[in-house]
DNA sequence: CATAATATGTCGTCGTGCGACATATCGTGC
DNA sequence: GCACGATATGTCGCACGACGACATATTATG
C-alpha cells in the first residue's frame, strides 16, 4: 500500500530539505522566514546559509514539492519578496520521508536499543 | 545532559553510515557482509555500492568510530579478510543519531501530523 | 570446469550543504 | 536626517559523500 510509489526514490530527503518542507506546512511563507522558522524548529541546530535555502527552493520549484508567487510588500512599490507554498506532492513527500524515518528508527532501536 | 558534546558536530549521518554502524551491533562484521546486512535491515530499500562501502569504512577508520583487525579464512592460506566492530564512541554517535532521528520526528509529526 | 557468489578495492561524476561575497530595502534609535 | 541592524534575495566556488563502472581474486555449486 505504497501511495505513489515514484515518490519513493528521491528519498532520502536531506536535513535542510525537510526542515524547509515542514517550515511550509502552516501556510505560505518566503525565504528568509523559513531560514529563521527552521532555525527555531531545531531549537538552534540547524542554521541555513542563504546558498543552501535559495538553492534548495530552485529545485524544489523545478521538482513541482512547491508554488511560487510574486507579492509586493504595499501597493505597487517597495520591496518585491517570493512566497513558496506546498503543492500536494510535497506534502506527500513530507509524509513519506517521516514514515522513511520512523521505520529507520525503530529498526536502529531494535538492533541498538535492547541489548548491552 | 548531552554526553561527549563533541560528537554533535558529527552529526547528521548518512544513512549509508548509519545503517553499517547498526549492522555492527551484533558483533565484528566484514565489508561485503555489512553490505548484505544493509540491504536486509532496510527490506532492499538501501543498496550500498562497493564505492560507498569501502570510502565509508575508510571514514569512519580514521575517525575511530570502528576498528579493524585482519582475519585468515583458514590456517594460513587462502583469502584474507578484514574484521570490522564497533568502538565506544562508535555506539555513542548510533545512540545521538537516532535521539536526534526521532527528535525530527517529532518535530515534523508535530507540524505535519495533526492537521488538515 | 564453468559460473555465480563472495570479497576487496579504485576512479570519475554528480548532487548538495556551506561559507563568502554582493545588493538592496526597511525599521529603530540617536 | 542618518547610521546601523534586521530583513530579504541571490551567486560562486569548495568540499564531502553516494554512486555506478570497472578491476581482481577466491570460494562454492551445479
Amino acid at each position: 500500500m505504497l501511495a505513489s510509489p515514484d515518490i519513493q526514490p528521491h528519498l532520502p530527503l536531506t536535513e535542510a530539505v525537510l526542515f524547509m518542507l515542514i517550515s511550509l506546512v502552516p501556510g505560505p511563507s518566503h525565504g528568509y522566514a523559513m531560514l529563521k522558522d527552521v532555525e527555531v524548529l531545531s531549537e538552534g541546530r540547524v542554521l541555513l546559509s542563504t546558498g543552501t535555502l535559495y538553492g534548495a527552493l530552485k529545485r524544489l520549484l523545478e521538482q513541482g514539492w512547491i508554488a511560487r508567487y510574486v507579492e509586493h510588500d504595499q501597493a505597487e512599490r517597495g520591496r518585491v519578496t517570493h512566497s513558496y507554498e506546498l503543492t500536494g506532492i510535497g506534502r506527500r513527500i513530507i509524509q513519506a520521508e517521516l514514515a522513511r524515518l520512523e521505520a529507520l528508527v525503530a529498526v536502529g532501536r531494535r538492533a541498538a536499543g535492547e541489548r548491552a
